[in-house]
DNA sequence: TTCTATGCATAGGTGGTCTATGGTTCACGG
DNA sequence: CCGTGAACCATAGACCACCTATGCATAGAA
């Protein structure tokens, strides 16, 4: 009804969007989705219900490692790293997405070698 | 463990591409899944506990209309058929996947822009 | 005859995401 | 001076798609 779009994003991807945004270099939690709807061109919308529960499964798998510190503003906030096991993690998973994605588009650009 | 990786697809595709090869002609469920594991190269492998209840939430939603057949092999089985207003949905769902498979790629290729 | 492939189907569990809340501090406008 | 909204964290509950496991039936091959 509302002319915004659904931004939900694709079930899955979110574990490897955070450790890419992580990768770049030590960010807040809240940053961490500015950054996605800002590289993503207001595309990627991360809840914050989606994105705390996400960052402390990342965080429990030894993937992300965290430690509070102050934002850019002078404010309090828990800033993540990632980890070698989170970076293995997400070559894992980019190489994964590759596979997917283009397989989906051999799908999607069918409609010829049909018998 | 096993070398066999997984196959499983990425969560939200699966309607999109049952839609996109009944899209293709009349299908029964079981030929569904063949043709995706073909044309994806043996990548995408749809479990038939996906399959199914899939075929079934699709037809519920009128985007698909299913009618009893025989098969190449002469065996009984379940023919879809895309409707009007399935073709609309994978219009829709197409568009939708490629936003959103573009804003992951900006994503994963992000490193540049940092401050 | 037993196993594999073809074909359909459901039950139960898992797990990620969303919605809805809740709270704190800072900055700004009225 | 007070309210509002942005910056920041967090959790609870519900939903829902997908997977695993299982069931059944028939045909053909080993």
């Amino acid at each position: 009804m509302a002319p915004t779009e659904k931004t939900d994003l694709l079930q899955g991807t979110l574990d490897m969007l955070i450790l890419k945004i992580v990768a770049l270099g030590p960010v807040h939690g809240y940053g961490i989705s500015q950054r996605i709807r800002q590289i993503s061109k207001e595309v990627l919308n991360v809840q914050q219900g989606s994105l705390y529960p996400a960052l402390h499964r990342l965080e429990k798998r030894g993937w992300l490692s965290a430690e509070w510190g102050d934002s850019e503003n002078g404010r309090e906030a828990k800033f993540y790293k990632l980890s070698a096991k989170g970076r293995r993690q997400l070559t894992t998973e980019e190489a994964s997405w590759n596979r997917l994605s283009q397989a989906v588009a051999l799908i999607l650009d069918a409609a010829r070698q049909e018998a």
